[in-house]
DNA sequence: AATGAATGAGACTTCATTCAT
DNA sequence: TATGAATGAAGTCTCATTCAT
């Protein structure tokens, strides 16, 4: 992390504000952003408190960039997910079923769940995360299937219909349902409970869409 | 201790004790479980700090129960709207588009959003809340609404199928939609988007259900 | 306690007091006086907390005067042992080595100890206590003691000496040893060592008085 | 962090610690443990509030570790005390006296009757402090003063006994009226009553066991 | 006279944040 | 730059004591 002459270099830097942002984002799932303290962030990071406020400044800095953080790395995997979509050519029951199951095993996922625990939580103190960390994951993944389910209409197999509208519903059909079972992340889903809810949602999805 | 007395005192209690819940839910509602102070709960119930302690013993507590009460309260409101699943004798689509609105409108509300979002902060720190919270609200408010699709598929006007599976998706196509353009309630939705919410989710609840 | 009207009795208010007393001193002698709590009395007295105001106005004259009568009650005891000082008519050794062991069982009895162990914490506090206290406990007794060995040495069976001197080292004699042997009461003194103890005591004793 | 800089921080650290810890003693000298407040001791420390609990944990770990070292303070003073016990050349009655009056004078000195008030106190709350304390001040003294009784009785100035029965006796006909007289320490006794009590002491003591 | 309820004051402890090295 | 040490502010909870019945 040092260069010959002993000091930090740009890559080192780096690596180190990334192991706090980590730290951060793993203490503040764990124990809630109040609760949570800087210290324990520190020391999950390997570094000294003081080092956290030199990289960061204050605790709600701290907070929002190790959401923001978190947030890109769910997206990335989200957005894996959506490009299944792409080979949606055979049935399109079986297709969209298996897009379904791909994604609430995601969206059951701890950092999903996390990710969508803490925004709900500090809502109130933290407004803007809500756009921040939405538009990254949720609202993200919406749009690409908005995306997709537009192609699908245009290509006839669809009814006519607000692709938007289309997705947010296919999304509620599939998240909504897995919250309520799994208790907010209580309680583990099983595997055939969570196929079951895809299946479902995707049964009532093509009943109402299909063209 | 008797009589007008004994009445006088024991009412005045049960109020104090209801006064200091109430305060409570509020002062959590706007700060959180952790930065919400019990001082301030006293302050907004009109009484002094360890009457509070008398009355609900600890912090923790004092928050379950006022959880608690809140959910009690909600679940009223919930059920009045679900009394009017008994009057779906006209238009199916008309019926469950009104009664759709009613509950878009009472879910959005405050309590019904500011419980819903204690529960998602703290259910790390309080994992039997869901139980205690859902059972009374949303878990209640589905279960009355698979009573009546199931009654509907006696009858002839909603295709066999699993009620309750048909009710979870029913308030998913709801709260999913309204909780993602609210931004979790940050935003506040005008009466017209609220009800092309229940109007989308009606069309295609009633397309994927009807008989 | 009440008479036909319902009034309380004198005798009825002597109990009570009485009894708020002796729960008194039974918390204080566990918990010590700062730690001890008023509420934690009155349950143990079995009457309400103001009852205990109202008897005994506040917190530290509770104390005093449950000390005062915890000290008249080992008082009594100790005077009982100091009777025995009467019989010492035969063999001066056995009579005192018997009077010896007495008291050393006496002093490290409960009440004594307790009585000890408040007065040595409180002395900061409340340094009328030691008078008020000792007077009654061990000064009491190194007086009945001294009145004893005045005679025996009248009597030509002890050197002349100051009484008062010789009974005070005799009953350190029987305490010291006893104090440090059971760590202050935290260990429970075999029957057997503690005679030994009267036993050294009598003997130093005896070899230094004797006539 | 090495060399100059290194040992000043260190040693800077540890004269914070004495002196947290001798402000306590203080404090809870002054007041008992209960009523003494922290924030009292870390102003006569002259440092924050925090300070004390980074460095001593909690308040009783504080109050155990300023016994420690107060028991530590007093025990070398005691010893020097003992160490006289060596020049006992010429006259035994004269060496012993002088002894005893010393060690009298120690151990109504405050820091010894402190300690001693306050083990007395907790010891209830904090038993491991009899030991603790104890083994280095009475118990210690108790130890080098047999050493010393043992070999004048090998010297042939002492009668054969049991050289810590007897060391404990000689102790406790200092302490024991001592204690007395002085009323706990309530009472300041002048230096001639002081040295009245050490000649008693001595001149028992001698008559008991000389040879 | 006795009690259920209420309260003012204060204690311990924690934590985000800053110095000084 | 990184850190050990220090601190101001704040929060939970307890308790002696007093009202009102």
């Amino acid at each position: 992390m040092t260069d010959s002459a002993g000091r930090a270099t740009a890559r080192g830097r780096i690596d180190k504000r990334q192991a706090i942002l980590s730290a951060a984002f793993d203490v503040f799932a764990r124990r809630g952003y109040a609760p949570a303290n800087v210290a324990e962030v520190a020391e999950v990071a390997g570094v000294a408190k003081p080092t956290v406020y030199n990289h960061l400044g204050d605790k709600e800095n701290l907070f929002r960039r190790a959401m923001e953080a978190a947030a890109d790395t769910v997206m990335e995997r989200n957005l894996r997910d959506v490009e299944r979509l792409r080979t949606l050519e055979g049935d399109l029951r079986a297709g969209l079923g298996d897009v379904a199951y791909r994604m609430v095993q995601t969206c059951c996922g701890e950092p999903s769940r996390a990710l969508r625990r803490l925004v709900h939580a500090e809502v109130g103190q933290f407004p803007e995360l809500v756009e921040l960390v939405q538009a990254r994951t949720a609202g993200r993944l919406a749009e690409a299937l908005a995306d997709r389910l537009a192609r699908l209409s245009l290509e006839g197999r669809l009814r006519a219909a607000d692709p938007a509208v289309a997705a947010e519903q296919f999304l509620s059909l599939l998240t909504g349902p897995a919250e309520a079972r799994s208790r907010l992340g209580t309680r583990k889903l099983p595997a055939a409970e969570l196929r079951a809810i895809a299946e479902a949602a995707t049964d009532t999805f093509v009943r109402a869409y299909a063209a």
